[in-house]
DNA sequence: GTGGTCTAGACCACA
DNA sequence: GTGGTCTAGACCACA
């Protein structure tokens, strides 16, 4: 896995793993791989691993069975209020950044569409 | 200023110039406010203030005189350019996540026009 | 059983052994349910009943008898001694906390008296 | 210090810190010893430390200044909140206890007060 | 100097 | 095997 050096690597790991739950790769009530296993998958040390998963336990996105390994929550309410609050940020981050460069909201949605054409286009 | 303890300080200092050379809030040529005054400004060390600075020195997008003090360039085109790469970097970031969360072009683009109605609500 | 995840899990079931035994819920001389049982009784693996009842061994508070299988004490003064000590050792760290706390004799009477009257609110 | 290996160190820091807290030996806003200090004076790893203090951030009883330290909120309101769980948690814990051993409300009370008494006598 | 992050490696409780 | 905890030690950003 590719970091950003920018940002703690725990802080990614614990992004990634969002992801993974939020977009139904990791099902609510499955297992997730071993720690061992995810330092070896996102290349990272096994502790920097448990530090994302510590503060994923204590939000309760994932809840541990001692000797066992660690679980999706079973509440999809939660995980559904996760993938919200993880769009929702995304989308003032994108929204203050650019207003501060003075574009007006209409602004704002046509570059947002250039910018999909051409990707669209790159893709092609 | 606030800051987000997850970034380096010095490289939120740096986007925060961006912004003031981007909008013309500090004008092509103008005189950048001193290293103290700056410090002082967002409420951070000199020294942190000055690694922003010499970032941008190197980038060109500010240049030192000696003994008189720093001043924005005076090329209006890679101020332009720089204006260019902040909102692409925005818009690459917010789609990129936004898509990982399996997010369509049409979905990204009705989120977006909720979240500026809610914020509209919001201000009034 | 619900565990407290910062004590040892061996540690909690003996403690909840010692309280049955206490209260005479597990009377003197009465044979013990199986380890495999009391497993399924705790929603614990065997070897950590296991390891709690070990170590009731070894105290004397249960005895073996081979082909058996485990069974209280019959002796009724060590059963009220190991009562007294448990009462003890509660309001023992009870009091050190609060004493800690700063908080007077009086004071936690009192506090004891009205967390009581909270619970019997709660409850009626 | 001395640590019961029942339950984690960092968890035994965090608690001895929230009394410094809750007692005034620490004041509101006051600056915290450094984490290498509080290593020394609790004789626990740095990270251990570390650990404790980061719970206590994200709960906000102590704030992190990049570069100058530690230190206690001044939110005077959440040091009181804090107190009472403090006490209100030992209650709980000694009550349903003692409960569980079948002791009345009235016997727990009059225990607390022999408790008490014996202290006394063995501190005169 | 001060806190924050990360790593390698060890040991423990539990299944 | 699996997670949780702890340590020693290193390096970085910031004041």
């Amino acid at each position: 896995m590719k970091f950003d050096d920018k940002v703690p690597i725990y802080f990614q790991i614990k992004n990634y793993l969002y992801h993974q739950i939020v977009t139904g790769i990791l099902q609510p009530g499955e297992k997730m791989p071993s720690v061992r296993q995810l330092a070896i998958d996102v290349t990272a040390n096994v502790n920097t691993v448990q530090r994302a998963l510590t503060e994923m336990l204590s939000e309760e996105i994932i809840v541990s069975q001692r000797g066992k390994g660690n679980f999706v929550t079973t509440d999809v309410d939660s995980i559904q209020q996760l993938r919200n609050q993880l769009v929702e940020e995304q989308l003032s981050l994108m929204y203050k950044e650019l207003h501060a460069l003075n574009l007006t909201d209409e602004e704002i949605l046509s570059e947002m569409k250039s910018y999909m054409e051409s990707r669209d286009e790159a893709h092609e």
